[in-house]
RNA sequence: GCCGCUGUGGUGGAAUUGGCAGACACACUAGACUUAGGAUCUAGCGGGGCAACCCGUGGGGGUUCAAGUCCCUCCAGCGGCACCA
């Protein structure tokens, strides 16, 4: 809180970007666009007198940065120090406000120790169902040591820890996991596109079981949904994080063996008013039970299921030979293995209910199952199809008559009463994937004891550090049953093993994954040096405040990785009491992208974007030949990359800005088009020539324009401006002020009150000029810090009378 | 398949409370200044019509004194999810 034009008595504006990983290939034009908008609401915020924090770092670990040090041989460290530099050199030359002095980096130790101290918070926490909060993991052992059932003291300690890691917020369990044998390591379901393949390097990712430290980010589930209601973010995220959660309510039945009553499936339905039509039950191909209980007879179909490849379009099944019980009419049912049931959601066994679930439906005609209707529809439903609607309950007993939404309740009643049943709440979910088998990362602060349990490292031994390896690159393979070799695996053995009281320990080998750094960076920034705490509780409720950081702005690619991950993080450290708010990002923008044409000429080869000749209207040539052109990202590779050194050599900062933010509304995709760069470059070269002679004094008269058609226009523009700056419409805003310039183009000198408040409203946009221009008209402070113009309400109601 | 967003001149877009559609800019056209212009300035620039005027915001329908804006429906494009029981 002791930066230039810090006033405890004014409010507090957190204004942050989504920092960016240093790639190799530098910034291209598109990057800035949303640290140029950040940049002009910090500005603005400053002029409308708020202590402003507006920081920026880099998020130096993980897959991007190690890849790149991969491809070009150099070791990551030495690869993300260079890029980091580049970056920040690039930034600072489109004029951006940060505050440099707190700038952060997620790869130095004294960042990552707190990365790491975090870990161990979540490891030594687990979430208490009572309160619906995190609590230490000793308050759950002191409950288990006055608990005589729990007979706690007379176990192991192994015995102890395996019934621990079910509870603590970060522990170790095998998984069936998505293994990415290209890159070497496996991936959370987050980070694995829906063709099956890693989102970093497109390589194929392959399901297998393996043992992985794991974050309970399913204890949040519900709370992650719920508090979308706080925060003000673009209803196209919240939705997106809503379906990924994805909260069904139903309930679950326990179906009874016949040949072993005492055996039984569990099934979750959010239908449990139409278990009186489940006519079979389905088993995922991976289910436990399906081995045991098939059939000799029918085992060979059973495996051919289990074989099918589960990316196949159509449903296929086997009957098991076995049966169950229906918990309500006591009938046989007939278990069958489908290739559509999931293992990795619910219990990976359904009901089948073929008169009210499509998928039922077509899995029951093919295999010729019997289909019984249970709800009755009001509308007509097309043949060939499951009614899945609400209705009235038919043929179901003493349901019959009922609303869909009365039956769902009578039937869980009933299947309480009878214990074969309950109500449930199923998260689509899963717990977090936390580990890497990759070196540029974290290491965890965590020994594994010779008897298979892991131990924290105290806190005050923190950081454990990366241990240099000069050979850091991955154990890649194309097989899918390659065994995954971590690369700390090749640290020194003095690193690998901890003596300690007389026992040897082995470190952890597996590292985090590069979301992790970026988790909580949010908070560091408002405390960057403090070597005490992770942040000072007075820092911390100061620049939080009520809403957390007032605007983060970032690309909406975030929305189901880093902005979900974050949002857990802080909720553990909010149940902690390490911060004071709920939420860490009270309003989140979405900023588009900058899109280019690349063109390919006739072989495909990308060719030169810059040197193409629009022969005809659509038609397009590189050197003579025709080419075809297509609208996308911007890249070196496509060859229509351009960078804003370039853009910023030519036109000068100010122009960049102010053309980045002209191209069309921030949230919106945009074509960059290099031609009509002049417009905006003309507009402050008319501004400059209409105030400023060219001796070099400010053109003003110096008196105020106190009557007339300008005064109103000036009063308007004000109101607009102000306005159109709140809702972060910049290209409006620039387009008023154009306007206004225009107006003032005719005047051989202008009022001093105009002039001046189109300097201001101008400066957040094109900080250089106008500073120049502020000086030149006689002052002394900085523009950065004046405030910010008002408007009369009584100009302003003429002006519009007039219009 | 499901969910969400978007659709306005040659182009990017403005019109954020239902109130003059096309602000502002690019491109283009004509002119001025000029040895020259890819500099600057002036004028024009949705379509039709000599004109008054008429038509016009993806298509069709509706509500309203008044619709780019609200409702219904269809079409197209973009994004997300996708056997989630």
């Amino acid at each position: 809180m002791n930066e230039p034009g810090f006033d405890p008595s004014k409010p507090k504006y957190y204004v942050l970007d989504m920092f960016p990983y240093p790639s190799g290939v530098g910034l291209h034009v598109g990057h800035p666009l949303g640290y140029i908008a950040s940049d002009i609401v910090a500005r603005f915020k400053r002029m409308q007198g708020f202590n402003v924090l507006h920081p920026m770092g880099f998020d130096a670990f993980g897959l991007p940065a190690e890849q790149f040090a991969i491809e070009t041989g150099t070791h990551p460290e030495i690869t993300t120090k260079n890029n980091i530099e580049n970056m920040r050199k690039q930034l600072k030359a489109c004029a951006l406000s940060y505050d440099w002095s707190r700038e952060i980096s997620t790869i130095d130790t004294e960042y990552y120790k707190w990365t790491q101290w975090i870990f161990l918070k979540l490891f030594n926490s687990y979430f208490d169902e009572k309160t619906q909060k995190a609590q230490p993991i000793e308050n759950l052992i002191q409950q288990f040591e006055k608990d005589p059932s729990k007979s706690w003291t007379s176990l192991s300690r192994l015995e102890q820890e395996n019934i621990l890691s079910t509870y603590r917020l970060a522990y170790m369990k095998e998984v069936t996991v998505n293994w990415c044998p290209g890159l070497g390591t496996v991936l959370a379901n987050e980070e694995v596109t829906n063709e099956g393949r890693s989102e970093r390097g497109n390589f194929p990712v392959f399901k297998r079981p393996l043992k992985q430290w794991m974050l309970r980010i399913t204890a949040y589930a519900d709370r992650l949904i719920q508090d979308l209601n706080l925060v003000d973010w673009p209803d196209a995220i919240k939705q997106m994080q809503t379906h990924w959660i994805g909260k069904s309510e139903g309930g679950s039945v326990l179906f009874s063996l016949e040949k072993n009553p005492s055996q039984k499936i569990e099934v979750f339905t959010t239908r449990p008013d139409t278990l009186m039509g489940a006519t079979f039950l389905a088993l995922a191909p991976q289910h436990p039970l399906v081995a045991s209980i098939t059939t000799p007879e029918n085992k060979k179909d059973v495996e051919a299921i289990a074989h099918a490849t589960p990316d196949d379009e159509k449903k296929s099944g086997a009957f098991t030979g076995a049966y169950a019980i229906h918990p309500v009419t006591g009938k046989q049912v007939p278990i069958w293995v489908a290739s559509y049931i999931l293992m990795d959601y619910g219990t990976g066994a359904i009901m089948a209910v073929p008169a009210h679930d499509q998928r039922d439906y077509e899995f029951a005609n093919q295999y010729k199952l019997p289909i019984v209707q249970v709800v009755q529809s009001s509308e007509k439903v097309p043949a060939n199809q499951a009614f899945e609607g609400e209705g009235r309950a038919i043929n179901s007993d003493f349901l019959d008559g009922l609303k869909t939404s009365e039956a769902k309740q009578k039937m869980i009643a009933f299947l309480k009463e009878k214990k074969v049943g309950a109500s449930q709440i199923q998260y689509k979910l899963r717990d977090w994937l936390f580990s890497r088998q990759r070196y540029w990362g974290e290491p965890f602060p965590i020994l594994h004891h010779p008897d298979g349990y892991p131990v924290a490292i105290a806190e005050k031994e923190l950081p454990v550090t990366l241990p240099p390896l000069k050979d850091f690159k991955p154990t890649a393979s194309d097989d899918p049953n390659a065994q995954p070799q971590p690369s700390l695996g090749r640290a020194e053995e003095n690193w690998k093993t901890v003596k300690k009281d007389g026992v040897v320990y082995q470190r952890e080998l597996n590292t985090m994954p590069n979301w992790a750094g970026s988790c909580w960076y949010y908070l560091r920034f408002i405390d960057p040096r403090n070597k005490e705490t992770l942040i000072s509780a007075s820092e911390e409720k100061y620049w939080m405040g009520k809403n957390g950081v007032d605007l983060y702005i970032g690309g909406v690619e975030h929305a189901v990785l880093h902005l979900l991950y974050a949002r857990f993080w802080h909720k553990v450290l909010f149940d902690l009491g390490f911060v004071s708010t709920n939420e860490p990002f009270g309003k989140l923008f979405n900023q588009g992208y900058i899109q280019a044409y690349s063109y390919q000429d006739e072989r495909g080869m990308y060719v030169d974007a810059t040197k193409i000749k629009e022969v005809s209207p659509g038609k397009f040539e590189y050197e003579g030949k025709p080419v075809t052109r297509n609208l996308g990202k911007m890249g070196k590779s496509l060859k229509n990359s351009i960078s804003p050194d370039e853009v910023i050599e030519t036109y000068g900062c100010d122009t960049f800005r102010l053309y980045e933010m002209y191209l069309g509304p921030l949230e919106q995709s945009k074509t960059w088009d290099t031609e009509a760069i002049v417009g905006v470059n003309r507009f402050l070269q008319r501004a400059w020539r209409n105030l400023v002679s060219e001796n070099g004094d400010a053109l003003l008269i110096d008196q105020k324009n106190s009557e007339g058609k300008l005064k109103n226009l000036l009063h308007q523009t004000i109101f607009d401006v102000t306005k159109m700056m709140s809702d972060m419409r910049f290209n409006a805003a620039i387009a008023k002020l154009i306007e206004l310039n225009n107006e003032l183009v005719a005047l051989e000198k202008i009022p001093s009150d105009v002039a001046k408040a189109f300097v201001l409203m101008l400066a957040p946009f094109a900080p250089h000029m106008c500073e120049e221009i502020w000086k030149r008209m006689g002052h002394t402070t900085s523009v950065a810090y004046a405030p910010w113009p008002t408007y009369e309400e009584a100009a302003l109601k003429k002006a519009r009378s007039k219009s």
